[in-house]
DNA sequence: GTCTATACTTGGATAGAC
DNA sequence: GTCTATCCAAGTATAGAC
């Protein structure tokens, strides 16, 4: 039973060749869905983008609703990787909020947030697709949370604020944002935005005093 | 030239027969949308849903699209007429958050941020669709302001915040956790933080003193 | 003027070629 | 095991019936 034949529903085959075959196709997933968004990703287009056949998408990956999800966990693998370091620098609030605002601002020129925005959005329309895609959003409210933690943690303000909705706040706020931002095509008010929470995150450690940020 | 024949481009046309059944597909549309998503918005699930056959929809408004932004207009109309009047009757923050809640709330039962997000998710596969939504979500983000306004204008955090950017951050927030709420069906994250917000804004009235309420 | 039947295009999925 | 040619369903749009 070891080496036999049709492919099964279950994915990822040996070869060296089938797994460029699979990086390209997630490649190119990736690509359409922000450029023509979950409604203009079809097997057809991503696969001519890929400079590959449509019939490839189901052999590799069933359906092209798996294909997008491939396409997903690929985003957030790539953005956990990048920002997964900056997270323990982070001790004070403004610290916090300049971190915050280079991962905004490099994510929305990456896209990473238009992909997890089509996928939820699209998601209504595939049964099943929800669920999946809900799961992998747990990463991205825990790595919230894990910077709020980080740099809220012991001052007063993380006293009054579970971290955990805090998270699932800026979660949504980055999607909102993102958005706003694509559908009007500045990023500017959502940049300005930055500016002012900087502002008050300033005026908040102004208030309670230097005693509130972290000491290593 | 006057009661002449085919059907133009412009739409909107005479019979009390053809306004129903405008309406009809109008309504279905905005059902659809809800339920499916912009992905599963096609004429002939529109119209199955509608009653109605699907070839009424180019007839009445010349493209699926087309009917999808008139389904977007009349979700805005209806969501401005029962709002509209609430606004005047805020007068200081906490009122403010409690009135956000409830407007929320309402929104998120009567999927009336599900359709904005599918919209805005959906413009991207459909040319020429973003710049028609983008004009109709100026009304949302000056009603927003327009609360903000009312209850911050002359209290400190008013002075600090420019209500424009405010306004523009709780649209996004909204389509933010519209999504996020509707991915898991759970609605009580976002709920809770609303009672956090609440907390806060009484926070901060009593540290600005009673004097920073408006007075009419 | 309003609506239905039909034409044509694109999309998902697979049977079969290599 | 990997890929391509082909099938059928679903989509948009219109020509023509009422």
């Amino acid at each position: 039973m070891a080496k036999s034949g049709a492919p099964s529903n279950v994915m990822v085959r040996g070869g060296a060749r089938s797994a460029e075959t699979r990086r390209l196709l997630i490649e190119a997933a990736v690509d359409v869905l922000k450029s023509d968004g979950y409604a203009g990703a079809s097997a057809r287009v991503i696969a001519e983008r890929a400079g590959s056949n449509q019939g490839l998408i189901f052999y590799h990956f069933g359906s092209v609703a798996n294909l997008l999800l491939a396409a997903l966990d690929s985003v957030s693998t790539a953005r956990m990787e990048q920002y997964g370091s900056s997270v323990g620098a982070v001790g004070s609030a403004t610290e916090l909020v300049d971190s915050a605002t280079e991962i905004f601002r490099s994510d929305l020129d990456a896209g990473y947030i238009t992909v997890l925005v089509e996928m939820i959005a699209g998601a209504s329309s595939t049964p099943g697709l929800g669920a999946e895609v809900a799961a992998r959003i747990g990463p991205w409210k825990e790595f919230a949370q894990l910077a709020i933690e980080d740099a809220l943690g012991d001052s007063p303000l993380g006293q009054v604020l579970p971290s955990k909705d805090v998270a699932y706040a800026i979660v949504a706020l980055y999607l909102g944002l993102e958005m706003l931002s694509h559908l009007d095509g500045d990023r500017q008010p959502a940049l300005a935005l930055f500016a002012h929470a900087k502002q008050l995150a300033g005026l908040f450690e102004a208030m309670t005093g230097p005693s509130s940020t972290k000491e290593t």
